[in-house]
DNA sequence: TCAAAAGTGTTACTAATACACCCATGT
DNA sequence: ACATGGGTGTATTAGTAACACTTTTGA
């Protein structure tokens, strides 16, 4: 985790000069995905002195499980632990990266562009998905990058080298895993409205459900356990709120 | 391709020596399926010297990708080019090579054990599975292999590492694709009929389909075309040969 | 008592399954 | 004629979808 104390400079100059303490070739990039108001968001750096997005990555250290690096990467971006976190596919094209983008980024600091350092080198890249709760998530830009914000997946800016296919891959998987691997679940605070899960479930399958149907195939599972009244202030009966039973799932 | 004029010992010292051809800490392993005697088979090597047998492997060359090195390596393993082949995973479990096992077999080819040799750091595997036409294979031993043979994957024996899992998680992968991503008739050859069809849904899916419905369910498709007879020598009508239409798919 | 949430019941439609039965055809 | 391949029809069942209607409950 990053230790906001320090200074950002020296991060960068150790994260340049200790290349070495890492798998080479070898990355991580994390497609985030959040639920906001009736959307499904992705997480997305913006890189300092560009209008070019990308996705939260980094790279794996020689002692590391890769899945242990993913969950890292994640932490120093969202501020959060025990996230639902999944592989979905590796992109190796030999000629993913492209050296003229980062040259600009690298030349923005000030530092001279060298073809032979280890980052500018080329890139097989693990692609993981999350699945977060997006109200407790710290969106926190990395040494690239000056802002980190949720952006809709229908709506995306330009994308640095393959980001975007990655983020089409990732929802691609995201959609079969809805239909057999209750999944929705990760994307909701731990307690939730129906009306708010069928929300989730109609935007990213891009459909409506009929509600009664909807709530009697969901609670037919028998893995959501009902706790409470929620009290949203309106002059009409409380929804209730529902958890996710792990323990029967 | 393996040029079959060239000695072994040759060829084994190439690839020690030109360890920096490749990327560094990074393989692929591939679960080659075939289907034969109404049985799912599995490709697997011999190692040399010892009762273990492993996934056909290999390294992916600086400037190649990734699926272009997995097609390389299984053209090596089968004699097989336009291969199906699909990334099913990423294993990257800091600790899921072992250097007692590679320091059996590096030296029961006579050269001493070296803990730094590039070959034997750690490596993040790619998983690659693939279907064939069994009878279109010819198995192929490598480097550090004596025999290359099919197996049962109902009755595998002892694998190398974490193969065993790789194979686990290839076949579950391919029972997903089966349902909704027509894939079946890789496993057979060009023409084949439809009881044998049958037979490879039927022995990858562990269970039995009513002979009339899955023919309905498969023509209704529109992705076979029936071309001609099979004269199969028995005295009774011949089935009919169908052939995958991928204009139509 | 109003408004929204939650639950029940019923009908219609669709897809999967099982099975009976007939036709085709090579020896 | 016989054995096997190939095809049709149809009854049953399970799962979805659509919708009307009742009940609950907070302000």
């Amino acid at each position: 985790m990053m230790e906001p104390s320090e200074p950002r400079d020296t991060l960068l100059i150790e994260l340049v000069e200790n290349g070495d303490r890492f798998l080479p070739h070898l990355s991580i990039d994390c497609v985030v995905f959040g639920f906001h108001a009736s959307q499904l968001k992705v997480l997305l750096l913006k890189l300092t002195n560009a209008d070019l997005y990308a996705l939260p990555g980094g790279y794996i250290y020689q002692e590391e499980d890769t899945d242990q690096a993913g969950a890292r990467i994640l932490a120093e971006r969202t501020g959060l632990t025990r996230i639902y976190l999944e592989q979905f596919g590796v992109f190796g094209r030999h000629d993913r990266t492209n050296n003229r983008v980062h040259q600009q980024i690298f030349e923005s600091f000030g530092i001279p562009f060298d073809p032979d350092f280890w980052m500018w080198k080329r890139f097989v890249s693990i692609g993981y998905y999350a699945l977060v709760d997006y109200d407790q998530v710290t969106p926190t830009p990395d040494l690239f990058s000056d802002r980190c914000d949720w952006h809709d997946v229908g709506t995306l800016p330009p994308l640095l080298f393959d980001h975007a296919r990655l983020v089409e891959k990732a929802l691609e998987t995201l959609r079969l895993m809805l239909d057999h691997k209750l999944v929705g679940f990760n994307l909701l605070p731990e307690m939730f409205t129906m009306a708010e899960l069928q929300g989730v479930y109609e935007t990213i399958l891009n459909r409506k459900f009929q509600r009664t149907n909807f709530q009697r195939k969901m609670l037919s599972l028998g893995i959501l356990e009902r706790v409470q009244k929620k009290y949203g202030g309106g002059s009409h009966k409380a929804p209730y709120l529902y958890r996710f039973d792990t323990g029967k799932a």
